[in-house]
DNA sequence: GGAAATGTTTGATCTAGATCAAAAACAATT
DNA sequence: AATTGTTTTTGATCTAGATCAAACATTTCC
């Protein structure tokens, strides 16, 4: 992979250039303010491929920020139907910043380094803070602003406007970030794509296929794609 | 209508039982710690029913927080489509806590009565009181949680299950802040609710009639609703 | 290197919910 | 209470995407 790299290109830049919120560096943020109560209150971790950083059901204590590697995050529905709610990359949050139970499941997609809150030392921290009080405030904002944009595809977008807009997504954030945004490697499989835009793996690959025809993308493997055509893509998305 | 009465009966509480967040009434809370600032950042403002109180694409400049009615929030896909993030209802904020364009248009369902706040004086504000960018913290955290569960019902539920659930999330909500839950009134069209849970109207209709023929629920207008069977019925929504 | 496991694509069919159309219920106005 | 406009319900058809099934690619691992 080459990830190991490009986070450390990534942890060079620590703002969102559009939005000026994410990805900040939270742990760089605490580190220049006070480098010492920061470290008490977080620790590192590791997860591998597919295991579990925690469940649904799981008592909420602890807040993640993603150091390297990949997380997805889903809401188990019942007897095995999964709706993913997001694909999250170095610098983003989760977990809970509540008591009670965890909104959602969070696997890591490849090998996962994160920094652990505790969620009940973090608010403590928070109370003295100002600062950090105001930055999880505007990236809880603008979580809830994407939350929404998704609520309009899964809502009224057709299969080839979700596809495409998956796509521009992934590469506008790619860029904002400074990743390589073409060709885009997709960390997740098929079945991850079609969980995240409510639609089924073979609607999924037949929409895929769809746009290689039409030229708008070469498929170079199933997690590399190079885009051709930029325009002709965000027309597709809406 | 009833809400008048229904308002009063609901300011007596202040915040949700379950939750302990909402509907917290965020102009007491500033009243209760520093009335003379809160009134230099607030106005009071009143829309009637179908009125815009903002579009999607006008620059984000206030908080609202309703006194009094219902609002829905809704983005706008292109030609006309649209995707109803929510209803809301009084103690609910919407509007943009950040700088740029709102992300959804609002517009009052019936009368409305909203408490407005300049988005920047309130910034200003939130940096000199912690207990209010906490609140404020709170509120954005659970409205994230929403929105996450809304993904679910978007993204994988079937027809049948989305409507059984917002029947049900509805009756808990008003039971949770003190309103009447049975026969439940609903203020939002056929067409609202068609638009909020991403299906057609015709569809909506036919659910709501094949509650009421498996006698699940009774029928007494468009907008009032018995529920016959609690278990049924949550059974129903996953 | 080859067998097994896993992930992806393509094809054929089916169905939930959309669309089109019209009737019925309800509300507002004179 | 008759007229007009709006909203809701019901019916008949159609279609996007699901489901079922099988081939094809890619990775894993002995």
């Amino acid at each position: 992979m080459q990830s190991a790299q490009l986070n450390k290109e990534f942890n060079e830049k620590n703002r969102c250039s559009e939005c000026n919120i994410r990805p900040y560096s939270f742990c760089r943020c605490l580190q220049e303010e006070k480098l010492k109560e920061f470290s008490n209150i977080s620790s590192d971790k590791k997860f591998q491929d597919k295991t579990n950083i925690f469940l649904q059901q799981d008592d909420a204590k602890n807040i993640y920020n993603i150091t390297e590697g990949n997380v997805k995050i889903y809401q188990l529905i019942d007897d095995g139907r999964i709706q993913i709610i997001g694909f999250l990359y170095p610098g983003d949050f989760f977990g809970s910043y509540k008591n009670g139970k965890y909104n959602y499941c969070a696997e890591a997609i490849g090998d996962v380094r994160v920094c652990v809150f505790e969620q009940k030392k973090l608010d403590e921290y928070v109370d003295k803070n100002m600062v950090l009080a105001k930055e999880l405030l505007n990236q809880t904002s603008h979580e809830l602003t994407l939350a929404q944009d998704r609520m309009g595809v899964l809502g009224k977008l057709d299969a080839t406007e979700r596809l495409a807009k998956f796509l521009i997504n992934i590469s506008e954030q790619r860029k904002r970030i400074g990743w390589q945004n073409n060709p885009l490697s997709l960390p997740m499989t098929r079945q991850d794509i079609a969980d995240y835009l409510g639609l089924t793996i073979e609607t999924v690959s037949r929409e895929v296929s769809k746009l290689k025809t039409s030229n708008v993308v070469k498929v170079l493997s199933a997690k590399q794609i190079y885009i051709n055509d930029f325009d002709k893509l965000s027309n597709l998305s809406k």
